[in-house]
DNA sequence: CTAATAGTGTCTATAAGACAATATTCC
DNA sequence: GGAATATTGTCTTATAGACACTATTAG
């Protein structure tokens, strides 16, 4: 009765690395542009999948084997041109990963590429899918938790500290930083855990709290105003 | 080659009315849920809406007469058993609106009723949808121009600070918030022109600068933290 | 000891909230 | 003038940023 609109989900992919925001980008399996390096993204399965969050995760683990990675849906894309084979919509998530648990997954085809600046084309609408992902995830990162997500298990401050300012692009005052992170209440000591092995002091050892591991902390004034 | 996803646009239109958030309900035309109240929504159609928005603001069109009213995305809901019909998704929007603009337009068979505390079933995930609606407005509200949209095209402060109480629930301090106002920098006087006939002192009218009618003005610090 | 970085104390600057004084209208 | 509300001035309080001081490690 009604032409049908073509269904799927793509997966802004984020990790750090060289300080910077970078994407996950993976060579298209079929046409259109096959071969091209593309976000990992599939159809909807109205058969196995029970939403488009359960679709973005399959297609993630899919792609890299990973199973257990902070997602949040970012918008739904769609028109008719986006697509070459028709009418489609697709429903972006974005998702954060500590690079080495990125690469000890070992996933096929696997590039980078700076977010920020990604230095060539993206087939469909996938340029404006990393811009939007970007644009959120840094807007978030001023007045939450999100960052912590690329960080592995365990982190002390100053490492913490480093990835809020590669995702922001910018310096953050140590003081007010640390005054933040003990006012979100988010993270816990690991009692004795030190980072050894540096010709300084060590520095403490944290983990996110468990009730953080799939929600957000936040703040009602961000991290760095102006 | 794939059993066909149902995709389909959701609009909670969202006014004040009684000093509260009130959301526009509909009786639904046709099976499922037919005669019952909910929120005004339809199938995207492939070959006229060139976007999922494109879809929403007709269906708003279609219902209330309204062509022009300030609409977000809002999120994308799916699943095998939102929608008796079979898998479906809805791409959200929220749309606000004056109650007299809505008014004026003479939608047929809207009933209003309150968006916090809706005191009856919605078809469908509908009341998961209005209550993800009222979150994001009331978020947005603390930190952007989005409650101007409440407004009439001319408003005082003192009837916009009224608005910005309403969309909160909470008073604001009338400083701030006049300070806040014009650090957003998104109003301008309309010269000579006061509220008058009332036994006090005139207030000045202000109107939207044009450049803020689709997009909103933000702040880094919310209006009202705690 | 020195170099290096972690963690904290404290002063200053900025922005929010409280409160009150002044302004302007209708009666 | 009195009541009512708009608008503004200013003091107090809360939060962010700057800066420096102390702590602890390796060598």
């Amino acid at each position: 009765m009604h032409p049908s609109v073509i269904c799927t989900v793509d997966v802004v992919l984020l990790t750090l690395k060289d300080e910077q925001l970078h994407v996950a980008l993976f060579p298209r399996a079929n046409q259109p542009f096959g071969g091209a390096f593309a976000l990992p993204g599939g159809y909807v399965r109205a058969q196995e999948d029970q939403s488009t969050r359960d679709a973005a995760l399959r297609v993630l683990r899919e792609k890299t084997g990973l199973t257990s990675v902070f997602t949040e849906q970012l918008a739904t894309f769609s028109g008719p041109s986006r697509d070459p084979r028709g009418w489609s919509l697709s429903v972006a998530y974005y998702a954060l990963v500590p690079l080495d648990e990125l690469e000890a997954a070992g996933p096929k085809g696997l590039q980078l590429h700076s977010a920020t600046n990604l230095g060539f084309a993206l087939p469909f609408d996938h340029a404006d899918i990393v811009k939007a992902a970007v644009e959120r995830v840094r807007n978030k990162a001023s007045y939450s938790s999100l960052p912590v997500h690329l960080c592995g298990k365990q982190f002390t401050l100053p490492q913490l500290q480093a990835v809020y300012e590669q995702v922001l692009g910018e310096p953050i005052n140590k003081v007010s930083f640390r005054r933040k992170m003990a006012e979100m209440n988010l993270l816990e000591e690991i009692p004795g855990a030190m980072e050894e092995g540096r010709a300084n002091r060590p520095a403490q050892l944290y983990q996110l709290k468990p009730q953080f591991t799939d929600r957000l902390s936040v703040t009602d004034r961000a991290l760095n105003p102006g």
